[in-house]
RNA sequence: CGCGGGGUGGAGCAGUCUGGAAGCUCGUCGGGCUCAUAACCCGAAGGUCAUAGGUUCAAAUCCUAUUCCCGCAACCA
């Protein structure tokens, strides 16, 4: 137990990670942010307990390992190793790294499918849905991809299969007067009128919660053929990892931590935790978390990271080139909290060249060196004020309360801010006071000692008030200043630094400043293939899972035609469709596709294209589609329209 | 007419609820200083606060219309 924690408990978690690939710095963030939030809790005096971890189960971990001649469990215990090493480099201070593979957790999550189902809060029903044979998959109808299926791009036919059931319908008024009893549920709080209009008002659907398409995920204890569905794997963590049981046997952590204070997750999976999450809950008779914080995400230039565009940046490389602690900075700091923040490494070289380097170090720099100049490193208060003075340690211990107000709600960035204005006012202080020219007037000796040492104070509050941020820069000033840490309760008084006590005499350079060039030209060293791909002979290819083998009668049966579109416009009021007049032979069809993000209409017009004419008609967006135009897609879902290599009679047979 | 958020100096944002001299960080330009990491301090330029109407003594702030952007949902044969 802590012995230090007024102010009772606090419980704080972050989104499991997906163990199916290398976090980038975007999935990075989260564990970040949450470690600032909760260290900060730290050191106001809760309590703190704080867990993450990795998701580890589903068909898209089976599938990959499959490609990677492994199993599933070596799979994700090589990547769920991955995420701990970037958790751990970047200083998180998780009291537990939890996975959804741990035997305790699986057990736990049998044991609450069975009393779900015995309780009739889950049923065994049948899923009606399209199905993929081969990929032996269902989808519903916007999980496809140009009406096939996503996996492997076939036909997909209605089928029914055997499934459990939750009956969400049940708990969604509960759920409805819980949010508006409790208006800061979910945070920020304009989510919550998506999830409401969205979702909950217009009547919640009952939620499939088992499948039996693959293999790895938890075992339904009754009916081994099923296994439980993702969600319901994943955001029991929350409690069965603190040591919920369902039987009442709860740990002594579970009674004291739960609820959580805090859910930390990203914002595209808001509604799993602000509407399955809660009901699960609410099932289980189990109290609900106090409040969920989707925060948004990082961009590169505006776009997601992704490996084909090649902007993906990952926390390891950014913490070789710039250090850990400027890494944590730029991202507390950069985020805004409303929208997503922009990451680029032009735009690190910068923040850490201005507020980093100049302001911070820079500062720390001067005043341990004019110690040492001035008085062999010793700091002594020689109480000769003059007049900044008053003004400057107002000033100075009114921060910690600032940047307290922020952290409040999550701002880290505006938390940041307001902490950096200490460092700002200590370098005006400088300019203020001129040291060095007091330093010439033996007079004025007790006034330059009092000045240093509201210099040295100044930044022994800043470096105080700067651990949850940056705890490895808060260790190194307070070790220049040759001080132990303080208590967050004396930040806000001026005064504590020990008087006579004495600097190091060898300051050490906290943050070097970066060439904007230099660091472009590492980068590219550290990505050759970024720039020789294209170059390269060996283009990277995409590899998407076999399907059987088929005999020429089923090919046979399809039509392919080429088709010359006339006319296409957009389709009002919709984001992906366009509506295309294609010639085929004599014909005339109309035919709708989802590829306006990669096509413009008057780019469309005169194309030759690759067209499915013996597709039967499907209403679309309140037209008839007669067909479909075909598409290569990439591991992105990039659309490219296939087109003939010489301009062929449309109507002509493709085959 | 699906629901919601937003358009503020070159960039990123605050201010809008509770009308009353347009602010912060970065960038640019000029000056100062020399303790320090070409750092630091001061000053300046730069905004019709998306557009058009309206209410008011007074509107970035309240009302109406228009327009653009974003999120969620729908749509993706």
């Amino acid at each position: 137990m802590c012995e230090n924690c007024k102010k009772g408990k606090y419980y704080i978690t972050t989104a499991i990670a997906y163990t199916s690939g290398k976090p980038h710095i975007g999935n990075t963030y989260e564990i970040v942010l949450t470690d600032a939030i909760a260290r900060f809790k730290r050191e106001q005096g809760y309590d703190v307990y704080f867990q993450t971890g990795t998701d580890e189960h589903g068909q898209k971990i089976q599938q990959k390992a499959e490609a990677a001649g492994m199993t599933p469990k070596e799979y994700v215990d090589e990547k769920a190793a991955m995420v701990k090493d970037i958790w751990d480099l970047m200083n998180s201070s998780y009291s537990n790294f939890i996975r959804t593979t741990d035997e305790d957790h699986e057990k736990q999550v049998q044991k609450i499918f069975r009393k779900l189902y015995d309780q009739g809060d889950i049923y065994k029903s049948e899923y009606e849905g399209l199905y993929c044979t081969p990929c032996e998959s269902f989808w519903t109808e916007s999980q496809l991809v140009d009406g096939k299926c996503p996996d492997c791009g076939r036909e997909v036919a209605p089928a029914k299969e055997e499934a459990y059931f939750f009956k969400m319908s049940k708990y969604a008024d509960r759920l409805i007067q819980y949010m508006n009893e409790h208006p800061d549920f979910i945070y920020p709080v304009s989510r919550k009128n998506e999830m409401m209009n969205n979702f909950l008002l217009p009547g919640l659907q009952d939620l499939c919660v088992s499948r039996t398409t693959f293999t790895w995920g938890v075992q339904v204890p009754f009916d081994p053929k099923h296994v439980v569905y993702v969600w319901l794997d994943a955001l029991t963590n929350y409690i069965t990892k603190i040591g919920y049981d369902v039987d009442g046997n709860n740990s002594e952590l579970f009674k004291k931590n739960w609820p959580a204070d805090l859910h930390v997750i990203g914002k595209d999976i808001i509604r799993f935790h602000t509407i399955y999450w809660p009901i699960f809950l609410m099932a289980l008779d189990v109290p609900l978390p106090k409040q969920i914080f989707g925060h948004p995400w990082l961009l590169v230039n505006g776009n997601k990271m992704s490996k084909s565009k090649g902007n993906v940046i990952y926390a390891d490389e950014l913490a070789e080139v710039f250090g850990v602690d400027a890494v944590r900075f730029f991202l507390l700091h950069e985020m805004p909290f409303d929208n997503d923040g922009v990451i680029t490494w032009e735009l690190m070289v910068e923040r850490i060249n201005s507020e980093l380097a100049n302001t911070l170090g820079n500062l720390v720099n001067r005043t341990i060196s004019m110690s040492n100049k001035y008085f062999g490193g010793v700091v002594e208060n020689k109480n000769v004020a003059e007049d900044p003075d008053d003004e400057f340690k107002a000033t100075i211990t009114s921060i910690r309360d600032k940047v307290e107000a922020k952290m409040e709600v999550f701002h880290t960035a505006d938390a940041l801010n307001e902490l950096f204005g200490i460092f700002r006012r200590c370098n005006k202080y400088i300019d203020e006071t001129m040291p060095w020219a007091l330093a010439k007037d033996e007079a004025k000796r007790d006034r330059l000692a009092t000045v240093l040492y509201n210099l040295v104070e100044g930044i022994s509050i800043g470096a105080n008030l700067l651990r949850s941020f940056m705890p490895e820069t808060c260790d190194r000033i307070l070790a220049q200043l040759n001080v132990e840490k303080r208590d967050y309760e004396t930040l806000n008084q001026f005064g504590l630094y020990p008087s006579g006590n004495k600097v190091t005499d060898a300051p050490e350079i906290l943050f070097a400043r970066f060439d904007e060039e230099e660091v472009l030209a590492k980068v590219a060293e550290m990505h050759p293939e970024d720039t020789e791909e294209a170059k390269s002979e060996d283009v990277k290819g995409v590899d998407i899972e076999k399907k059987p083998a088929i005999m020429y009668d089923d090919f046979a049966k399809l039509q392919f035609q080429v088709g010359l579109i006339l006319e296409c416009e957009e389709v009002p009021k919709s984001k992906k469709l366009l509506k295309s007049i294609v010639q085929i032979g004599s014909e005339k069809r109309q035919i709708l596709s989802g590829i306006k993000q990669w096509y413009k209409p008057e780019d469309m017009v005169g194309k030759r294209v690759m067209v499915l004419t013996n597709l039967e008609p499907k209403m679309i967006a309140g037209y008839e589609s007669q067909g479909m135009i075909l598409c290569a897609e990439d591991d992105e879902g990039n659309l490219s329209l296939m087109t003939t290599e010489k301009d062929v009679k449309p109507g002509s047979e493709i085959g």
